[in-house]
DNA sequence: GCACGGCTTTGCGCTGGATCAAAAGTTGCG
DNA sequence: CGCAACTTTTGATCCAGCGCAAAGCCGTGC
């Protein structure tokens, strides 16, 4: 039987890796892909959790805000990662594509009763849910004891980390070029600054010869000792 | 066949809530209860995660620091929750004990394997896990973008909610005086700010007549709308 | 090519919270 | 009780990062 997992990019990191075959077909029936244009918003912080997603391709983030519009972005998601909140009617965060994005959505009534049904995947759910907690508490140190210079570093270098091709490099090193899915209000409300803050830090740290920007959304890292040492 | 989760204060909120008296057998036949006096730790940020616990009573902090000493506490953990990182090898933050506290622990490959084995259990952990996701994501926002008395009124908001009486009052709404397990520092540490901050907008707010603080750990709100409106 | 709209950078003054310093409470203990 | 150690409060000053405003840069469409 030839099903759209077969072919999926994501199939082997995705929490969909410990299911069979079978399993796979089951799954496959209650989901769809679907694409997302940059800017458009999956689902709303508030709203009822409807929805929970595979990302295929793309990013997206996860955000949330004060009445008087402040937000703070507090999760990226890239490619195999998951989206939303099984086993709750309300979702937390909005998630919004960054870059044009497809992801593989599910019911989340749907999504629940096969996850009861199949233990490996919860167990693949339960490691991942754990390490995004470890991650959010990490970058809680980040928002509220680092100043902005040591925040822009650890930010830069997270992400030369993180933005590594979709893992066909076997475990390539940090890289030191990439383009950011971000503009620079985006990286303000990922790390608790300003845009203009944003700027000139990077600006400094251009002109200190530590990062180049080729152009509005790339960033090459030219000495990452100095940058590791800022980060504090 | 008598155990000691037959009394437990807990059974019916901690995750062994949905394990029947025969794996309850078996799961306290794998762990032992501990006392840990306030001010101890019980395990350390870095190290390799060996333990994984039950809280029966008392009250503990997460925290991770940076090199040079400052610190961000990134969880409080109360009666029936759980802590640790099971299937991990690393602990990525501190846990110490805030006051004298009773602890029901397992060696983590001890408590890894019992767990692949009762999916039951893995189910609430993982709601657990999530929920614990979307609190810290929450924290997230004030931490990045609220203001230093947006900050200490939503704290006082949240601890008057979360400091409800060990749940054998059923549902008791916020409660309106209550005792902090913290120092001033402490909060300090909970909020990204400076212990001298803290004890500034204590001493405002109960200026203004919208808390009392009784003694030093003491706090009575008096003014609860009041307080929601500053913490904007 | 050039005009328009949306980002981004830069300049400048201001301020919220940090920092430093010292006084005032609290707690514990011989 | 009275002394020592610690925690909290209060005061005074400073400065990192904010807020506002203007200028610059780019991409896009005509």
């Amino acid at each position: 039987m030839s099903i759209a997992c077969d072919t999926c990019v994501v199939r082997n990191r995705a929490i969909c890796s410990v299911l069979d075959t079978d399993e796979l077909v089951a799954l496959n029936r209650i989901g769809r892909t679907r694409t997302i244009s940059a800017g458009q918003t999956l689902m709303w912080e508030g709203e009822d959790s409807a929805l929970v997603a595979n990302v295929l391709d793309g990013v997206l983030k996860l955000s949330t805000g004060t009445e008087d519009g402040r937000e703070q972005i507090v999760g990226i998601v890239y490619p195999a990662d998951f989206i939303g909140r099984p086993f709750g009617a309300r979702a937390q965060q909005t998630v919004t594509a960054l870059t044009e994005a497809r992801v593989c959505v599910f019911a989340r009534g749907d999504f629940d009763a096969f996850a009861r049904e199949h233990p490996a995947l919860e167990h693949k759910l339960l490691q991942r849910t754990l390490t995004e907690l470890d991650r959010a508490r990490h970058w809680m140190l980040l928002l509220g004891r680092k100043s902005a210079m040591e925040k822009m570093a650890s930010f830069l270098l997270e992400m030369s980390e993180r933005l590594v091709q979709n893992g066909c490099t076997p475990d390539a090193g940090p890289l030191d070029r990439f383009t950011l899915p971000f503009g620079r209000q985006q990286i303000a409300d990922i790390l608790g600054l300003t845009i203009e803050t944003v700027s000139r830090l990077l600006t400094k740290l251009k002109n200190d010869g530590v990062i180049d920007l080729p152009s509005r959304r790339e960033v090459a890292i030219l000495q990452r000792d100095i940058l590791h040492h800022r980060a504090g």
